[in-house]
DNA sequence: CAGCATCCTTTCTGATACTG
DNA sequence: CAGTATCAGAAAGGATGCTG
C-alpha cells in the first residue's frame, strides 16, 4: 500500500528543517521577512510597492501566514482610512541571521549552480 | 498593467536566496541532502528504503533536479541488474552547515511556531 | 534495480472586481 | 488604505502500469 507509507509523514517528525521550509519555503516569505528584517515597521502599500511584482492577495496571504507563526507583527490602527503596520518580532530576528547565512552561499555558489544546470543534459 | 510588473522578477534579481529555495525549497531535496550528507553513498532503493513516504516518481525527480544543480554525483554501474549510486558534491557539502544552522533554529522554536499557529484565530 | 510514461488530484499563485 | 471574494491557470505531487 503505497498509501500507507505517507501517512508515517516521515520528514516532518524526523526532519525539524521542513517544518520551517513548509513556512517559510514558499515564493514570497523570505523577502518580506528580509525587508521587515531592515525597517523599523512598514505599511501595507509601502511593502506591495517594495516588492514591485507580488500580488496584493499574496502579500496579505504571505503575511497572515508570517504572523499566524508569530514571525511578524500585524498592528492595526483604527482610523479611516485604515493604517496596518507591519514589522519583525523577536523570533523572526532570530531566524534572519540563518537566512541572510543562506543568502550568502547563495551570492557565493550562483554562478556554480547555473553552470552546472547549464551543462546538465537529460 | 499587472503582468508589466511580475516581468521585472524583483525577488530573483535583488534576492538571491529565493534561487536557492526555488531549487531546495520543495518537499524532499533539504531530506534528501541530509541523508546524503550523512553516508558515503547511496543507491536509489536505498534512499526509497530509508525515506519511507516518499513516492518512486518525487525521488527519481529531485534527484536530477539536485544533480543538475551540482549537490549531489549520479554514478551508473554498466551492470545487470543496473546500479546507480548518489552521494553529496562538495558544493552540496558546503551548503549543508546552513541547512543544519536553519534545522537546529527549527527544532529550538518549533514550539514556540506552533503555541503562536494554535492562538492565531483568523 | 532503477527508473519512465501517463493520468489524476491537490496546492499555489494570479487576475479581477468589490468593500468598510 | 488595506484588504476580501471569486474564479482560473499553473505547478507540484502522487498512483499506477510498464520496461531495459
Amino acid at each position: 500500500m503505497e498509501e500507507e507509507k505517507r501517512k508515517k509523514n516521515w520528514n516532518n517528525v524526523n526532519c525539524p528543517v521542513r517544518t520551517v521550509l513548509d513556512r517559510i519555503g514558499d515564493k514570497w516569505s523570505i523577502l518580506i521577512l528580509l525587508i521587515l528584517g531592515d525597517t523599523e515597521k512598514m505599511r501595507f502599500n509601502q511593502l506591495n510597492k517594495e516588492i514591485e511584482d507580488i500580488s496584493q492577495k499574496m502579500l496579505t496571504v504571505t503575511l497572515r501566514s508570517l504572523e499566524a507563526d508569530g514571525l511578524v507583527n500585524r498592528i492595526i490602527f483604527p482610523e479611516v482610512p485604515p493604517r496596518v503596520e507591519y514589522n519583525i518580532t523577536e523570533l523572526g530576528k532570530s531566524l534572519l541571521p540563518h537566512i541572510k547565512a543562506l543568502s550568502e552561499w547563495a551570492k557565493n555558489n550562483l554562478e556554480t549552480i547555473q553552470e552546472s544546470r547549464e551543462k546538465y543534459v537529460s
